[in-house]
DNA sequence: AGCACGCCGACT
DNA sequence: GTCGGCGTGCTC
């Protein structure tokens, strides 16, 4: 073919390709990125197809002003994940394509240099010319040191001389010394022995391997799971494939990175986190483009990274919300790591102690194949997990004297407790009693909480920020007060009943910086501290070998709320907390203080019986008809003023109606539960089937219809497929 | 989303 | 007489 028309993604919000007259180019140019006019600026896009016609006139199209050779094409199998996310997603094409590019991708710039694997050895000729040359010339050095270390890699030789790589060309050419690349160590150091149960997953996983099946690993925490996704690594990497590991967004990737970075020493690994450079990210993506790469593992976008060689995806903590974008396309990377193992082939393992009810109710109807961990690895115990009836009991500065004895007593045997409340600040609200003024944000529809540290009011919704002021800015009132209790108050009122203890808080605030969690996690470590004073955000991954004690203060709330989802979140969160304790030689505690001690969620807790919460939770989820039993989807809008967007989506809406099929349920329209954001009223809808063909299928066409409605200025507006959010 | 073109108010 | 407001329309 010499002259034909490429149909081209570009990064616009336009939910279509754009074709452009092209010279030369062939098959092979499919996926490869292109640079064409645009308006009149210049873009970079990726081809998509190569055809012979356009469906537009000719003369309407503009040539490619170049097609980028510089680097291989992007393989089809990645293009058709982009188009399933566009069409899933109902998002534009070259949008997906330009979330799934590395930054530096996106650009017309050098591409990043990859990490140096070339390594030289000295030749018989090397050998035989080393006695003839100066000593002390470079080249002398450059074949005396080969000579004894065998192999080097090119900054290896620099530090035998600053002007090793000047010397090189000439070295190669008079064949003294080879370049070679060493194909790669994939031997994994040895692991601990397996427990049966962890076998017995291995040998499941292995078995699929060359295939697509999907497994849900269900553990507690401390039953191995990490154990068993490595040696599933070694067993991929044996079979000289690639594997993809997906974690949640949290600080926790170190961790996991450097276990299997020590397991796997000579194995190429891949790391794409958020804080990555821009360099350093798009290097890693070419490597594991190129099938050089033998593991990646980051969090959600890595699930875009192109794998030739792919062979195992492995999703841990599967039932984390981070797995879920909540802007530009809201996506799901489970549920995208899911379609993909299905595309290539290949089995996918979700791992979790508390699955996603979406992924419980697949493997218990048989989609997915169950694999449980049962008994902890680490520790054989579980810890215990009471009920405090706060009904009974008078509080103190929100701790029940059950609880404040509790932790007595492990300060007495010197061992840490961890006090749980997903609240940070120090009260939810200042308020003035005289007149009913209350902190409120004047952006969002919620309250400014007091941080009394730095003396600031502060929203945790959009971070606006204001100083305390000290009387009511209202009525004048010098007498107000913080109300409620967040991490900080709770710290000072333990350090004023525990003078003598040492107590630390963990939260956002007081970790804000990467080094500031790395020094309070170890202080924790080396038993630096006997009370801890948390947030979720100590819940996940960390081993604390002395902590035997974690209270959990205002989990009720969760209990009624109006999100289906917050009993789920609830539990899972219990678990995690709970499972902090007790890891090690000593029996842990958890102590939950709650004013419905019967309540089912509480006593499946106690149980450790996921699968009884699981199932009460489902069949309440199939009553009310909430997902996983339907299948949704939810659009948004946001505009300065509410009616603005409520008058929008009941266009839409109307819309909707003239569209659906029966199966396809449209909802009113409703302001959001967080309805003032940042300036912004909020406004949804929700569209809702119990067949996902038909709602994917309606979906398609309603989101035309309201790309076609003319929306008032100011207001912006998404649709989300599978929301968590409501 | 950008970025034009395109018609109506307060300034050199 | 112009500079510039943001309304609507297009980008192959």
């Amino acid at each position: 073919m010499t002259s034909s028309i490429v149909r081209v993604a570009l990064d616009v919000p336009l939910p279509r390709g754009f074709d452009y007259l092209a010279q030369e180019v062939n098959a092979d140019d499919v996926g490869r990125r292109v640079s064409v006019p645009f308006g009149r600026s210049e873009k970079i896009g990726i081809i998509l197809e190569v055809l012979a016609e356009s469906d537009l006139p000719v003369e309407k199209l503009k040539p490619v002003r170049a097609i980028l050779r510089d680097m291989p094409s992007f393989p089809p199998d990645w293009l058709a994940l982009a188009d399933f996310c566009s069409r899933y997603y109902q998002h534009p094409i070259g949008e997906v394509i330009a979330l799934a590019l590395p930054p530096a991708l996106r650009r017309r710039n050098a591409l990043p240099r990859m990490p140096d694997r070339e390594v030289f050895r000295i030749t018989q000729d090397g050998r035989a010319t080393l006695p003839q040359l100066t000593q002390r010339s470079i080249a002398a050095r450059l074949l005396a040191a080969l000579e004894l270390n065998g192999a080097m890699s090119r900054r290896e030789m620099r530090t035998i001389s600053a002007s090793a790589m000047k010397a090189l060309p000439d070295m190669l050419q008079r064949g003294w010394m080879v370049a070679t690349v060493e194909p790669p160590n994939l031997n994994a150091a040895p692991g601990p022995e397996l427990l049966p149960e962890q076998r017995h997953a291995l040998d499941g996983v292995m078995q699929a391997f060359g295939r697509f099946e999907s497994f849900l690993l269900h553990g507690v925490t401390g039953s191995g799971k990490t154990e068993v996704y490595l040696r599933l690594t070694e067993a991929a990497l044996k079979r000289g494939g690639q594997v993809l590991l997906l974690v949640p967004e949290i600080a926790l990737t170190p961790q996991l990175e450097a276990r299997v970075s020590n397991r796997f020493p000579g194995a190429r690994l891949v790391s794409l986190h958020s804080s990555l450079a821009d360099g350093a990210r798009a290097a890693g993506f070419l490597q594991a483009m190129s099938g050089e790469a033998d593991i990646v593992l980051g969090t959600r976008l890595s699930v875009f990274t192109p794998l030739p060689r792919l062979a195992l995806v492995v999703v841990d903590e599967e039932h984390d919300p981070s797995f879920k974008q909540q802007e530009g396309m809201r996506y799901s990377a489970r549920d995208v790591a899911v379609w993909r193992a299905k595309q290539r082939g290949v089995p996918i393992v979700l791992g979790s102690a508390t699955p996603s009810l979406e992924s419980w109710a697949a493997a218990k109807s048989g989609r997915y194949r169950l694999l449980e961990l049962t008994c902890r690895a680490v520790a054989e115990t579980l810890p215990e997990v009471r009920c405090v009836d706060v009904r009974r009991e008078k509080l103190q500065d929100g701790m029940s004297e059950h609880s404040l004895r509790a932790i007595a007593a492990r300060l007495e045997r010197g061992e840490q407790s961890l006090i749980f409340l997903n609240r940070r600040g120090y009260a939810p609200v200042l308020a003035c009693p005289a007149c009913g003024w209350v902190s409120r944000c004047p952006g969002c529809a919620a309250n400014m909480v007091v941080h009394l540290a730095d003396r600031r009011l502060r929203c945790h919704h959009c971070g606006r920020e204001e100083h305390i002021t000290a009387a009511c800015p209202t009525c004048g009132n010098q007498d107000i007060h913080p109300f409620g209790r967040g991490t900080q108050r709770l710290e000072e009122s333990l350090t004023a009943r525990f003078p003598q203890a040492r107590i630390v808080r963990v939260d956002r605030d007081s970790a804000k910086s990467q080094p500031r969690w790395h020094a309070i996690l170890d202080a924790i470590h080396k038993g630096e501290a006997d009370i801890l004073v948390g947030t979720q955000m100590l819940a996940k991954g960390h081993d604390f070998p002395l902590l035997t004690l974690v209270c959990a203060l205002n989990a009720d709330a969760a209990l009624f709320a109006a999100d289906f989802r917050a009993p789920e979140r609830l539990f899972s969160q219990l678990m995690q907390v709970g499972g902090r304790s007790g890891r090690a030689a000593l029996p842990g505690e958890v102590l939950i203080q709650t004013q419905y001690p019967d309540h089912p969620l509480y006593r499946a807790l106690a149980a450790h019986d996921y699968a009884a919460f699981a199932a009460a939770q489902l069949a309440e989820r199939e009553r009310a008809g909430f997902p996983p039993s339907t299948h949704q989807a939810m659009l948004r809008a946001e505009a300065p003023e509410l009616a603005q967007a409520l008058v929008f989506l009941k266009a839409a809406g109307e819309a909707g109606d003239a569209l659906r099929t029966g199966e396809v349920t449209l909802y009113d329209t409703v302001p959001m539960r967080l309805h003032r954001l940042a300036h912004l009223e909020r406004a949804q809808l929700l569209a809702e089937s119990h067949s996902r063909p038909a709602l994917q299928a309606f979906l398609a066409q309603w989101v035309a219809a309201v790309r076609g409605l003319k929306a008032p200025k100011g207001l912006r507006w998404h649709i989300d497929v599978d929301p968590l959010e409501f």
